[in-house]
DNA sequence: AAAAAAC
């Protein structure tokens, strides 16, 4: 961990952006020895878990050895906008919080100091003139905490107005940041309020109350909504957060909402200011967004130091289809003790197929996708957080932010590729990849590939993309050759 | 011929 954050100047502004000062200063020592490493979004999920765990026979409650390390992520590129200097926050003393929000942070969170992505965003977002802001960070590199933390910062307690609006584009996400938010938010008196579907509990938009709350978390149909009918009142809304921001942002994404929702508040509000996070930026949206947000500063990682090293990367060809469910049974469900797995196909169909026949031969798994009942979405979500279910099925409604930190094991029953064109969707992979390994965790993945099609294609130019190694496990149904990538991944004891 | 949100 040498120098930490290259700085580069601006087109508009390279003279006097050269002054912005931007010290790494997360350069300790790497040789820590009893002292594990802890900082921000790294939760105590031992201690808070181990109610829901002891009811489990099967559970593994072992955690991989080096968790905490913070994630490869010293190689972002900051560029600031204007002649505002930010200093990296190594401590969160250092951003002037209420002493009620760093009571959040320490006692609720239990956090210790900043991650690295929080070390130099956090300053970017609450010091003014708080300009716009474009992060890109890696997967389970804390990047909740810098938004959530903006928000409830530069939220007035006194005020009873919505002031701090985040979009997020599934539901699942917008409640899991809105748990986040609540437990960091805990002493502030901050109020907040999710806004999905069905989350006003039968009564119409029309005729509910206006929101007194003073953030909203949402998805982008019911705040579009909620601003129709208003009921969502933007005249004291000063931040913006998009949560998977490049997937806010592009066209085959909710680009037409989001643009739509920044130029209502841009409307009443000129000033306000607007944060986007995601882990992946291509550049289709990276230019996108930048012609879109006036003068942002702007965090970027590259391409090549996007794939988490704690994750271990497989492929294996199966010659048919109902040989990639033979693996999932023998060489998966069969382990038992690596923690949790996703297993993640293309289409709500499939989930439904690979839930069917796994349980047909009695295996305890469950499935998630858009097409279920919020209800049961819900209760299968829970269920898993909970740590009361081992595999989960899942569509791409999942392949997003979703954090569950036991989450070891990744499987690609099918590859991500894009609906238009075939090719591979090298976000999405990179995401679903992400949902293992949270905070430096250990993590494997398995990418099943059919014989015939396009997958082995599919794979290759993912690998290329990314830089990325992915091992081949030569024959698909070797029980060892799966042992041993598990004990190369760290999932497995010799 | 799609995941997602929601009209």
């Amino acid at each position: 961990m040498s120098d930490t954050v290259e700085k580069v100047p601006t087109a508009e502004a390279s003279s006097s952006s050269v002054e912005a000062s931007i010290t790494g200063e997360n350069t300790e020592p790497t040789t820590t020895t009893t002292e594990k490493t802890k900082w921000g979004d790294v939760e105590d999920d031992d201690e808070e878990e181990s109610d829901a765990v002891s009811e489990l026979k099967y559970l593994s409650i072992k955690e991989p050895e080096s968790i905490l390390d913070e994630p490869e992520d010293s190689n972002i590129k900051a560029v600031t906008s204007g002649d505002t200097p930010y200093t990296s926050a190594s401590r969160f003393e250092d951003l002037n919080l209420s002493p009620e929000l760093m009571k959040g942070l320490y006692v609720e969170m239990k956090f210790e100091k900043p991650s690295k992505i929080q070390a130099i965003s956090l300053p970017m977002i609450i010091t003014p003139p708080h300009k716009h802001l474009i992060a890109q960070a890696h997967n389970g590199s804390g990047k909740t905490t810098c938004f959530v933390l903006g928000m409830l910062s530069r939220v007035d307690p006194s005020l009873r107005q919505p002031q701090a609006l985040c979009i997020c584009p599934t539901r699942e996400l917008a409640n899991q940041n809105m748990e986040v938010l609540q437990k960091m938010g805990k002493f502030t008196g901050i109020t907040a309020e999710v806004a999905v579907p069905e989350s006003n509990q039968g009564v119409t938009t029309a005729r509910r109350a206006p929101v007194s709350a003073q953030v909203v978390i949402g998805t982008p149909g019911t705040l579009k909504k909620w601003m129709a009918f208003k009921k969502l009142g933007l005249n004291h809304l000063k931040i913006l957060v998009f949560d998977e921001a490049d997937h806010m942002l592009a066209t085959d994404g909710f680009r037409d909402d989001s643009l739509r929702i920044m130029k209502d508040i841009e409307r009443v509000n000129p000033n306000y200011q607007v944060l986007l996070f995601s882990a992946t930026f291509n550049e289709t949206v990276k230019d996108f967004v930048q012609r879109t947000v006036k003068s942002p500063n702007q965090l970027f990682v590259k391409r090549e130091d996007l794939a988490l090293d704690s994750v271990k990367q497989y492929k294996v060809v199966c010659p048919k289809e109902q040989d990639k469910i033979e693996v999932i049974k023998d060489q998966i469900m069969e382990l038992g003790d690596i923690g949790q797995t996703i297993i993640f196909v293309k289409t709500k169909v499939s989930a439904s197929k690979v839930h069917k026949a796994l349980a047909e031969m009695g295996y305890d798994v469950t499935s998630v996708h858009g097409s279920m009942s919020q209800e049961d979405r819900d209760k299968i979500v829970k269920e898993f957080k909970d740590c009361l279910t081992q595999v989960l099925i899942a569509t791409d409604v999942l392949a997003r932010g979703f954090d569950q930190q036991r989450v070891n094991l990744v499987v690609n029953y099918n590859m991500p590729t894009k609906y238009e064109t075939g090719e591979p969707d090298y976000e999405v992979y990179l995401h679903r990849v992400g949902r293992a390994g949270r905070f430096g965790r250990k993590g494997a993945v398995f990418n099943l590939l059919l014989d015939n099609g396009n997958d082995k294609e599919v794979m290759e130019k993912i690998e290329r993309y990314f830089g990325a190694q992915v091992k081949e496990i030569k024959s698909w149904n070797s029980e060892e050759e799966y042992k041993s990538a598990l004990k190369e991944a760290g999932l497995l004891d010799e």
